[in-house]
DNA sequence: ATAGGATATGGAGGTAGCCTCCACTTGGCA
DNA sequence: TGCCAAGTGGAGGCTACCTCCATATCCTAT
């Protein structure tokens, strides 16, 4: 126990995202260059250590930096998330609450499908807390509450109910392709339901 | 390759579902109620070697019987699947087609989460062609048109939409206990939307 | 009653992936 | 330039999956 007293140390207590030495960082971005690769090629649960061989690094460096393939995941999507919000932000003041809404989850389940196998695991995955997936839950939250001060949204519907059905559609694609092509129709019996608008 | 002589040949062959060996019948009973009790005690990914010790078999006994998880699975739920299917043709009379619907979607979205870990794969489970997931899925089928020939479902939702909807409402349940509580809730966001009524 | 063949059994053993641990190496500051 | 905190790699222990086949058991025809 003694008093922080070096540049580094301060850094890392004022930050809490410690500086990484330089050989880390390097290793870190060639992680993550691997595991996209692989995630793309072969689904979200590739085994670790082939993304360990790709990059070049030993299995515990990678577990090191990425304690859990959740944590993987998110590092590798957030780019995509980051851009995902800032889109959906971007597009806000040109779409009805609704139609944003309908946007946001389209979007975001089509992004659940981006690798094979990652559909059971993204409600665990969106919930990381890298930048990228505070964007898009921010932004989610921001949608569900403007639509429902717009009053086109149910008062009982919660964000958590957003993953639920972006967690069912990526199943649903991830079961049968087919309903790739189906997205658009899976968010809209969410938003509009099964039943006939007006029946009951 | 010789002409089938003995009745047992001619039975397996007329109706395809083999005569069992008295002690391969008893075997296979011993390891339905061991996986049930595993199943219910431990969730529906408990390891199948486990099962197999219970059941005081061997686990290629269990294999050669039961060649994967899913029809397992659906073994142990075949009872309960044709107690489901036939309270829902019971009640039937009683209940308008929407209602008739959504009591269904509750009750099998209810039965997914008896075992915990079982919501991703109810899809697949479901599928098996156990008598059970027969009865099921035929009366899920009867329900869809019914509802649809009354005018009160929408034309465009398809049998696997039910399914969709019962994999999210028990993956919701799983991550979140809490949820247990709200399946009414879940059940009527996807038969009314999350919209509100007449917006839009 | 029994012989013979079809049916069923069990569990050893090969495969695969997860994750930890720690002796050793390296980068960067004083 | 020496020191040590930070970083590394991969062997090894663990758990689970599933196959294979020598052996055991049942059932039937005679």
């Amino acid at each position: 126990m003694e008093v922080a007293s070096t540049w580094q140390a301060m850094r890392k207590k004022l930050s809490d995202e410690p500086t990484l030495r330089a050989d880390a960082r390097k290793n870190r971005e060639l992680i993550l260059s691997a595991a996209e690769e692989l995630f793309l090629e072969r689904g979200a649960d590739v085994p670790l250590e082939e993304v360990a061989k790709r990059a070049g690094v030993g299995i515990g460096t990678l577990y090191r930096r990425f304690p859990t393939r959740e944590a993987l995941l998110a590092a590798t999507s957030n780019e995509r998330f980051l851009s995902l919000a800032e889109a959906s932000r971007a597009r806000d003041p040109d779409l009805a609450p609704g139609d944003a809404v309908r946007a946001y989850l389209e979007e975001l389940a089509r992004d659940a499908s981006t690798y094979q196998s990652l559909a059971a695991s993204i409600g665990t995955v969106i919930q990381c807390g890298t930048p990228g997936c505070d964007a898009i839950t921010a932004e989610g939250h921001r949608l569900l509450r403007r639509g429902q001060e717009a009053g086109t949204i149910r008062r009982d519907v919660t964000y958590a109910d957003f993953i639920y059905v972006i967690t069912a559609i990526s199943i649903a694609i991830e079961n049968d392709s087919s309903s790739k092509t189906r997205i658009g129709h899976l968010v809209d019996l969410f938003l509009n339901g099964i039943s006939v608008k007006g029946s009951d």
